[in-house]
DNA sequence: GACAAATACGAACGTTCGTACTATTTTATT
DNA sequence: AATAAAATAGTACGAACGTTCGTATTTGTC
């Protein structure tokens, strides 16, 4: 690792913490670059735009989600047991960062906003609900889910879920939001069994 | 209405749709006194400060939002058939702002954002949170709903599945979003049956 | 240890931010 | 029509915005 990897990765590190609470559009290069103890022009250099600075934080988002959400499901026997462990393991990665999931917070924020880190970000989530899509298949493939079910239509369920569960979490701090989530989604697996 | 509460309300309409679409952090002072044809400073003196403006604007969608959502809704009977039109008058509302329900964004964008906005928004989603359970409790009175349900957990999962719904259909413009949402209505209900 | 390349810095650009004043115009009341 | 009040505009402010530039410092290679 180069020391310009080196410090990119500090950089990202804490900008990824800091669009998880005030948004991508708030991540300011001065602000960040205080953060990162740099100045502002030493932290510019390594992205040129704020817009690609604004990509390779969803892109730094992204490889941390699959290495603490996807993989370790994906380690889990198919089935309800990996679902439960992708939804815990969601929770637990969004409680991680200070702000909650970047990509919640980020897809409400971009979602009106042309452009090239929509583009991005669009195509990060159609790659998860592909992948929430998949947890249906093998589940379906291992005799957990009948075999009459939608997958896609399960994916929608299940992505609805974690968002109710991230805005009461985060907004409401909503005491009961653990016990609704589980709740929620024991329904959610007894209807596609 | 006097003059003043006349411009007023033509800044506050135009506030909320800039809202909607990029969040209420980015309705700036100069642009939304492009927009409304009126000088920075006399757009400013109507609020006295930005945080008074984004209050504002939050309040008057609340206003907006009893009138063409709630209230159309109780008029309908009691049960399934008020819940049905409560959420369809809800996308309804949505759509007419070009930038989709200015709650939902609000509610991410200020999660980790202390202050007197953060705490009016979360007054106003804990009034609508328990507007949801209310739909559940008229729907259990009549018989459209068993009385052992609890009306907390049909609020969380009722508004998950709006969320759902506005992700999908603000981001991904999934074209099957409103085939998802009903079908995913339809489960809802029949398990609170 | 020399030397080129990579990395970081400070200063400055023009623009916009929110806010504070004072002046001017428009409105409502008599 | 006169006059007080309300509403709008104009100007200015310091700070921060994203970005550019030239220069210094640090790094890795021979």
């Amino acid at each position: 690792m180069t020391k310009g990897e080196d410090t990119k990765h500090v950089i990202l590190e804490a900008g990824l913490d800091m669009a998880s609470q005030l948004g991508l559009e708030c991540v300011t290069i001065g602000s960040l670059a205080k953060l990162a103890h740099m100045s502002k022009s030493g932290l510019f250099a390594h992205f040129q735009s704020k817009e690609n600075l604004q990509i390779d934080i969803l892109s730094y988002a992204a490889r941390d989600f699959a290495e603490n959400v996807v993989i370790p499901a994906l380690a889990i026997q198919a089935g309800t047991p990996r679902i439960k462990a992708l939804v815990d393991n969601w929770i637990k990665w969004g409680s991680r960062l200070s702000g909650g999931c970047i990509f919640v917070s980020a897809s409400t924020e971009f979602s009106d906003r042309p452009g090239k880190v929509r583009d991005y970000l669009l195509r990060q989530q159609e790659e998860w609900i592909d992948c929430l899509k998949r947890m249906a298949e093998s589940a379906m493939r291992v005799g957990d889910f009948s075999k009459e079910i939608d997958c896609e239509q399960f994916a929608f369920d299940l992505y609805s879920l974690l968002l109710g569960f991230h805005l009461y979490y985060k907004l409401l701090n909503n005491a009961e939001t653990k016990k609704r989530q589980e709740a929620s989604l024991e329904r959610l697996l007894d209807n596609y069994r």
